[in-house]
DNA sequence: GTTTATGCAAATTCTTTGCAATACT
DNA sequence: AGTATTGCAAAGAATTTGCATAAAC
């Protein structure tokens, strides 16, 4: 069984290196968003600061991950399956606790639809709601 | 007849200066959201930059302004009435046009009820559409 | 062997802080 | 007069760029 970090780097045909392995394989097992200072807090002694900043770029580029903002800054998170190059489902969902300060994507949510003024063409739509998490609500 | 600037300084018991006026003035003319570079290439000659950050959190903190994240990086725009210090209304939405790059509060959308899976409280929703614009979408 | 990614240094940009001088009420 | 705001200088973060070296294909 191939790892999701090789799998994902030979689909949209980047070459595997170590830097792009590792992170691809944090975005994987945290479920939640992660900034470039997460990354750099693990990561630092390994790869070097721009480096990180490189491949989160060229992530974002391929659609392998997408930015989540919030309040406290740029975070990303990955793209689910649906989401290529070419084919991106356009609605993201995501939940920042404001206790545990985590964000989440809510993928299994969907947005409503949504009647706009005329005039307007939407293309993509984002929602974030702040709240409360299951882990810290009780 | 007093004018806005003016007006909502009293309100919120904040000492009338040049810049806050300046600024306020602006963010009403403009009905659009403005980041602090926006500002200060219009300001640069008359205030300081670091004034500008001070005036914007200012603002920020009595509840007349409110942050307006995308991805392009931190704008703000002007909260409606309903919006004080202790009585907020927590639903923003907001359009990015993805043509001429502006951002406006569509203050008459409302965000439908989602439903969140068990366990999730929602506190404040945050909706960004991206799109086209009335203006660009001729 | 050719192309692409990395590390390091340094430059830019963005934002915050301290403090004395100034402006507001 | 008393208090809050501003400007300036400087510190601290965050992010980007150039280029030689190293790694991937």
């Amino acid at each position: 069984m191939e790892s999701f970090a090789t799998n994902t780097l030979r689909t949209h045909e980047l070459r595997h290196t170590g830097c792009r392995e590792d992170i691809l394989t944090l975005f994987y097992t945290h479920k939640t968003a992660l900034a470039h200072g997460d990354l750099e807090t693990v990561l630092r002694d390994r790869y070097d600061r721009v480096t990180i900043y490189r491949t989160l770029k060229t992530f974002a580029d391929k659609g392998i991950i997408h930015k989540v903002l919030d309040e406290d800054g740029l975070r990303y998170a990955l793209c689910k399956d649906t989401c290529h190059d070419h084919d991106h489902h356009h609605d993201h969902v995501h939940f920042k606790c404001a206790a545990c300060g985590q964000t989440t994507c809510l993928d299994e949510v969907r947005i409503p639809m949504i009647q706009l003024p005329s005039g307007y063409q939407k293309r993509e739509t984002n929602l974030l709601i702040q709240g409360t998490c299951p882990k810290c609500s009780q």
